[in-house]
DNA sequence: TAGTGTGAAGGAGTTCACAGCC
DNA sequence: GGCTGTGAACTCCTTCACACTA
């Protein structure tokens, strides 16, 4: 359906959607690229141009987009009409507490269910999900047609456990942990980096970045 | 000290940090661009023009980086030789794991307290945190010499409390919530959103992307 | 010889300007 | 008149090529 757009336009996509499902819900009928684009911070002509790239048809020249249906173009786009399958690999803090996150299935996202390393854990109901070894992930990934992994392993084992979900054939990593993954190519990675995103802080907290300075 | 580097350098730059404090540790001694871009999943060219941007010394032809050296000096660059003092803004679930997390004076920040609007939590310690009301932002900014906060409240009152970091004189946020914040522009945001990150995997997961198929 | 330092070429994404429709 | 659709200019980042030095 739709070739290659930059990743940069894939994450305003994804912003752009966020905005319009709100403007939807307040029952907003119609946005302009002004408008859009100032709710996602970014210019009206980058609004325009990423969605010429998506082939978007629900514009109309002199009055906007039509919130609804733009929606749902962008839904459909960013493939968030069908619904997606995903497993918690690492049932530690972090993986039990996204076991515990509420609404993911409003986003087409079904939790179903996690694995770890740990005997323990291992045939266990945490808040919803059902605990399998994580050697039992091949088989259960084709049972289960998974389709994504939340990794949310150790540091150290994450390229083992990485090495297994790919090996399961899953497609699809939201990579928690702070280190670099190595995957084929068919397989995609996102990372979901706190740490990174606090060093980079740090670097533009620096007085340098302080802009020529009032004084 | 550092003038403008593409943010795409600096993002790098934190990487090759972490593959250079492995190194590190494994008392490895020098280093090529090709060994540390291999690493990063980088291009060697990529990685010396990096480098070349942050002006690092610790480049010997014929020979590679001194690990040790290059690691103290990208430190630097990135400002983590001074310590950070970091607030937690919403204490709810994850402002509460974020508080519990083991090592951040290893990276020179610190955690000094947490802010919220719920009554039950102020005045307590949650985990080594005390929780003051965020009406105290400002006086409690000050007095502490906060430097970043860590955004973790509702969707819903995400911007108020942002104004309220913003007006408390603090000029770094890292922001875990999944919407767009206005703040201005002395004040740097970090996104960490890990439902932007799911919704990309499901863009690069539909078959479009599967790359000119095998068949 | 091996691998950095760095200008120059190339490519990708952004901004602009304006034609085209409602 | 107003705002989208879209080619063209521009800017920025990446890749390349190679001179240079330990």
């Amino acid at each position: 359906m739709q070739h290659d757009l930059p990743s940069v336009t894939v994450s305003r996509l994804v912003s752009y959607l966020r905005v319009l499902a709100d403007m939807e819900a307040e029952g907003v009928a119609y946005v302009t690229s002004e408008r859009l684009g100032g709710a996602s911070q970014v210019s009206a002509h980058q609004v325009r141009k990423d969605l010429l790239l998506t082939r978007v048809t629900s514009g109309t020249r002199g009055r906007g987009y039509t919130v609804a249906i733009l929606r749902r173009e962008l839904s459909s786009t960013l493939g968030l009409t069908r619904s997606w399958r995903v497993a918690i690999v690492g049932m530690g803090r972090l993986g039990q507490a996204l076991a515990d996150y509420p609404d993911f299935s409003g986003f087409n996202f079904s939790l179903i269910c996690g694995f770890d390393r740990d005997a323990s854990k291992v045939g266990k109901t945490l808040g919803t999900l059902p605990v399998f070894d994580t050697r039992e992930l091949a088989d259960r990934a084709r049972e289960q047609a998974l389709d994504i992994a939340f990794l949310t392993v150790p540091v150290a084992s994450a390229q083992a456990a990485t090495d297994l979900i790919v090996a399961a054939g899953i497609r699809g990593i939201l990579n928690f942990v702070p280190t670099v993954l190595t995957v084929p190519e068919a397989v995609r990675v996102e990372p979901v980096d706190f740490l990174a995103g606090l060093k980079r802080l740090a670097f533009y907290l620096q007085p340098h970045a302080a802009v020529a300075a009032a004084s």
